[in-house]
DNA sequence: GGTTTGACTCGTA
DNA sequence: CTACGAGCCAAAC
């Protein structure tokens, strides 16, 4: 099933999207936030040059691997966002904490755990 | 083709 | 602080 995303879309020859490889350039990023540091899905979007097109990372990471550090994208807002399975967020939370990112009244501190991508891999 | 649907964001109230 | 609304735009129907 998640295997799906590890390939190409099945797509037609009228498929151009290349949804896949954004997926992959996303998935890429973000095995790069080092643990204790988060990123926010238009962070990373924008990372990748596609601004405003934060909706497309959260559906990257919709089907991402599970041994994708994932749990490190939080919205703009700091919280973890909705999504139909309650557990995975759930899950987030938990490992976030793990790593020792404050998740205190739902919402971690961006200013305190925000990824820049600057090769600043020391967690606060 | 058109419509719906979001792991989104931002401005405004 | 919360609550909407509008903007966004590609994927999925």
């Amino acid at each position: 099933a998640r295997r799906r995303w590890l390939d190409p879309p099945a797509t037609t020859a009228t498929a151009p999207p290349d949804f896949g490889r954004f997926a992959r350039a996303v998935w890429r990023l973000v095995a790069r936030i080092p643990p204790g540091r988060v990123a926010t899905y238009g962070q990373l979007a924008a990372m990748l040059g596609r601004a405003r097109h934060a909706r497309l990372v959260g559906r990257a990471l919709a089907g991402c691997p599970s041994e994708l550090p994932w749990h490190r994208v939080v919205n703009a807002a700091g919280r973890i966002s909705t999504r139909a399975r309650v557990a995975s967020m759930l899950t987030q939370r938990i490992r976030l904490e793990h790593e020792g990112v404050r998740v205190r009244r739902g919402r971690v501190t961006l200013r305190r755990y925000r990824w820049r991508g600057d090769g600043e891999e020391r967690p606060r």
